[in-house]
RNA sequence: GGGAGCAUAGCUCAGCUGGGAGAGCAUCUGCCUUACAAGCAGGGGGUCACAGGUUCGAGCCCUGUUGUUCCCACCA
């Protein structure tokens, strides 16, 4: 074994070896077992336009972990796979991807469009996998399917008819967000707002004879060749015999009237406001109200169209520049001021859309969103951390109707068809042969659906809805789901909508939300900026399970957390500290080792890391039930590193190297045992190392992951002894303490007396304390006996140490030594005294509270007599 | 304008329903002690942003203030 187990762990070669057999294995798979409980975990696909990323690696790392607990503790576990949903980044990327080899996706059509997505899908879906598995995902990937397949299209058809029905879904003239760059239409929430500074421009509109004007104030100049209308609020005074007549446009030349409307504040500005309701949801609003025109002059791709006179042709932000200069010219313009104001952005590139007038498909979501809200408010569906439901009430009570469809062709076409005779529109699940009215030919909507609209029906789609399979079944509702807060809007709530509205249940329990990864500056990781860290750069240098530690720990669930590599780092060296605890163990184990030992002929320290043991694992499946993720590593790290390897492999090592064959029996099962459980413990969260080294042990020859989760009744507790190993551990440190303040060389020998209460209780700990404290000689006694003055005279809790340490003793030193201490434990008693003086303390505190505080009044004046004893022989 | 988060050691962050302030990294001291220098032992370092309040007792609960980040809405 010894020979095999080089002195510094090497990641690499364990993760590929596990990568690769779990491939193989079968373990994952995931199907209706009569006989468990399902647990499913639902998190986010990643899209397959580029490369794995911090925010996959922290979606993957929690619920890989979650799904690994769950799975050792009885459940069968699915966690819902999927590498792709139709999306809008795809379809740019293809597109872009096109214009490089010069071709216009309208010069190959629809379908050959369709056939190289369809390749791009396969060809990266199989690379994302490959990455996932990287980091240790135990998804199974037999049963992926993707939403673009027959099943999930079915579906998604299904629920569209379905609400269409039900008059949810509807079609319409809108003002919608229109993104020039991906030439699409956008939802409401897929416009991100950003602050730029810019100028609000005050032009001057006059009467056609001159005989008097109105300035209004615009951040969007070039909209003004769509005014179709000024306003004025209808109660100021200043404008209130000019209402109901007319102005020309500058430079356009067209003539449109003065309305007055309350939407026109009187403060802001000058008080009027130009009126363009092809380009303006708020002007849309008064257009309506006020009967006016709508005409919408930019083109999809951002360009003044025809109708923009002299303009037409240009760019946006073009033609901006020319009007600006064109009104300075003929006078209109009054006055430019500096200005800052928030420019609605495409999420996906970051182009300003245009808000403008089109045709398109709408949810109706506010009877949608009733059963969806009220999920939640009960505690069906409960938030972790709770705060999340806030931010999700806020959003789904201001609900507005949701733009489903989208002007790409990688995704979900919309079922709906078109009569070329009579024009009737028809929706449909399968494709209708004739038009149901006239009998006429019919052609299919061009447009494709929101990505968000057939991810929202994903716990139920990748099941195998509409059909009543035996997965979903089982499966649904799933348990969890799992995934960042930046996207609740766009795919939980609608989840959640979906769920209530088709299945009549929520689609899970818990939402279990992360935070963000940023850089080691607190920014976020973004290509622009080129400060994103790869995962797979991480797991190349470091390996895969200090990646995922390092998401793990060090902060809480819903919080955003800062890249370092040092905590990689860090997370790496606690690896490489349980390979080398593990080696030690396998080098010192007889072949006939077992884990099997007999708790009547257990050592004081045996007792000990068992009983710690059982807390820790009494502990840690608290706080991973409660999604504590962070408190649960460390808490599994402090007793690997802080108990196991700095304690008790130390303790353990003198009856390990001792000629009595018996006692090492004995604590070789110890080791074994507390060993083993640990691995398990940490299984869920570094996969790789606990596997590898989980079956090195004797007579481990099955995956970790199919072992059952520890539990605390596997485990004998030793609740009195543990306590005095503490004590006696006490007395270590400080003897420890005291050799370094006075420069004792480790090599240096001491001899050490110890003082207990009950020195049978610790028989057999000579051994082991010579080895820590590093002396040649231990006795323990309940006499203090004759001290000589040259003895140095430790007091800790339940413990007295004197050590003879003439050569190096002096006797002032010494004395200004006790003295501190002394000094140390009158604040102790004193502080104690405070509390227990206090009547109203003692009277309302908890009784335990109190008892505990007279409890350590008790053991500090013990001490400090001691200490002043002790002081007095030395005068 | 509405809402939320954060403010704790030099840095990054934990701290569960209120009961004597913690970790990792960094730093200092001494050690290659036969699992591990990616390590061992020991040390230093905090008015828990500020001001009030509730309580026997507040990092934690309440009110306010300041700073900071984010989300939503958006007055052109």
């Amino acid at each position: 074994m010894k020979e095999d187990m080089p002195k510094t762990y090497d990641h690499a070669s364990v993760e590929q070896t596990w990568y690769e057999k779990w491939e193989k294995s079968g373990y994952f798979h995931a199907a209706p077992n009569p006989d468990k409980q399902p647990y499913t975990i639902v998190i986010p696909p990643p899209n397959i336009t580029g490369k794995l990323h911090m925010g996959h690696a922290m979606d993957n790392t929690l619920q890989d972990t979650l799904i690994r607990y769950k799975r050792m503790s009885g459940y069968e576990t699915l966690w819902m796979p999927g590498t792709d949903h139709a999306s809008i980044a795809t379809e740019v990327k293809i597109v872009e991807q096109m214009a490089k080899e010069g071709i216009d996706k309208r010069d190959i059509g629809r379908e050959k469009f369709l056939e190289r997505a369809w390749n791009w899908r396969n060809q990266y879906g199989s690379t994302i996998v490959k990455q996932l598995r990287k980091m240790g995902s135990s998804c199974d990937w037999e049963r992926e399917r993707f939403t673009m397949d027959e099943g999930c299209n079915r579906a998604v058809l299904k629920v569209f008819k379905r609400l269409y029905d039900k008059g949810m879904i509807y079609r319409g003239d809108r003002i919608i967000n229109w993104c020039p760059h991906c030439k699409t239409a956008l939802s409401d929430a897929e416009v991100e707002y950003e602050e730029q500074a810019s100028h609000l421009w005050h032009i001057r509109y006059d009467a056609p004879d001159r005989s008097y004007s109105i300035t209004v104030a615009t951040t969007r100049p070039e909209t003004m060749l769509g005014d179709t209308a000024i306003a004025v609020n209808p109660n100021d005074p200043r404008y209130s015999d000019i209402i109901g007549k007319t102005v020309v446009i500058p430079v356009v030349g067209r003539e449109i009237p003065i309305v007055g409307d309350e939407y026109c504040e009187m403060d802001f500005g000058t008080g009027a406001v130009k009126i363009t309701p092809g380009h303006d949801p708020n002007d849309f609003e008064v257009g309506v109200r006020c009967n006016l025109p709508v005409i919408r002059v930019f083109t999809d791709d951002g360009h003044i169209n025809e109708l923009g006179g002299k303009f037409a042709g240009m760019d946006r932000f073009e033609c901006r520049k020319a009007l600006c200069e064109e009104l300075t010219g003929t006078g209109n313009m009054v006055r430019i001021e500096d200005y800052t104001h928030n420019v609605g952005t495409c999420y996906r590139c970051h182009t300003t859309i245009e808000t403008l007038v089109s045709k398109q498909w709408f949810v109706s979501m506010k009877e949608l969103a009733k059963p969806a809200i009220e999920a939640v408010r009960s505690g069906e569906v409960r938030f972790v951390p709770e705060r999340f439901s806030k931010t999700y009430f806020n959003w789904m009570e201001n609900i507005r109707d949701w733009c489903i469809s989208r002007q790409l062709w990688w995704g979900h076409r919309i079922p709906a068809y078109y009569c070329d005779d009579c024009g009737e529109m028809t929706v449909s699940e399968t494709a209708p042969a004739c038009c149901p009215k006239c009998g006429g030919k019919l052609h299919q909507d061009e447009d494709v659906l929101d990505t968000w609209f057939s991810s929202g029906m994903w716990p139920f789609s990748t099941l195998g809805y509409p059909d009543d399979t035996p997965e979903l079944k089982y499966f649904y509702p799933t348990d969890t789901l799992c995934t960042g807060y930046d996207i609740i809007f766009f795919w939980v709530a609608r989840m959640i909508v979906f769920g209530c509205e088709v299945m009549g249940k929520p689609p899970f329990h818990t939402v279990y939300i992360h935070g963000l990864v940023r850089d080691s500056q607190g920014r976020k990781m973004s290509k622009s900026l080129g400060n994103g860290i790869d995962p797979l750069d991480v797991i190349e240098k470091y390996g895969a399970d200090p990646l995922r530690f390092s998401l793990v720990t060090g902060n809480a669930a819903g919080n955003d957390m800062r890249f370092y590599w040092e905590k990689v780092e860090a997370a790496r060296n606690f690896c490489n500290k349980v390979y080398n605890a593990s080696r030690f163990v396998l080098m010192n184990l007889g072949d006939d080792a077992t884990d099997s030992f007999d708790p009547a002929e257990l050592s004081l320290a045996d007792k000990w890391i068992l009983t710690k043991l059982r807390t820790t694992i009494s502990e840690v499946t608290k706080n991973l039930d409660a999604f504590e993720l962070n408190i649960a590593a460390e808490k599994i790290y402090d007793f690997i590193w802080g108990s196991f390897c700095d304690w008790y492999i130390e303790m353990a090592k003198p009856s390990l190297y001792s000629d009595n064959a018996e006692e090492k029996k004995r604590v070789s099962a110890v080791l074994l045992k507390v060993l083993s459980t640990s691995m398990q413990l940490l299984h869920p969260f570094m996969p790789f190392i606990t596997e590898e080294l989980y079956q090195r042990l004797p007579n481990h020859s099955e995956t970790i992951m199919r072992t059952d989760w520890p539990k605390e009744s596997d485990i004998p507790s030793f609740e009195r002894e543990a306590e005095a190993m503490e004590s006696l551990m006490d007395a270590v440190r400080a003897i420890r303490n005291l050799r370094a303040e006075r420069k004792v060389p480790i090599a240096q020998k001491i001899a050490v007396r110890l003082v207990v209460a009950d020195p049978a209780s610790f028989s057999g700990a000579e051994q082991l304390l010579m080895r820590l404290v590093g002396a040649d000689s231990i006795t323990m006694s309940d006499v203090r006996g004759e001290i000589a003055k040259t003895d140095i005279h430790l007091v800790c809790e339940g413990a007295e140490a004197f050590i003879p340490l003439a050569s190096l003793v002096d006797l002032d030193e010494e004395r200004a030594r006790l003295e501190k201490e002394i000094e140390r434990m009158r604040g102790e008693v004193a502080r104690a005294d405070a509390k227990l003086s206090n009547e109203k303390f003692i009277s309302r505190a908890p009784e335990a509270v109190v008892n505990e505080e007279r409890r350590k009044r008790a053991v500090a004046a013990e001490m400090l007599e001691t200490l002043i004893r002790r002081r007095a022989d030395l005068d």
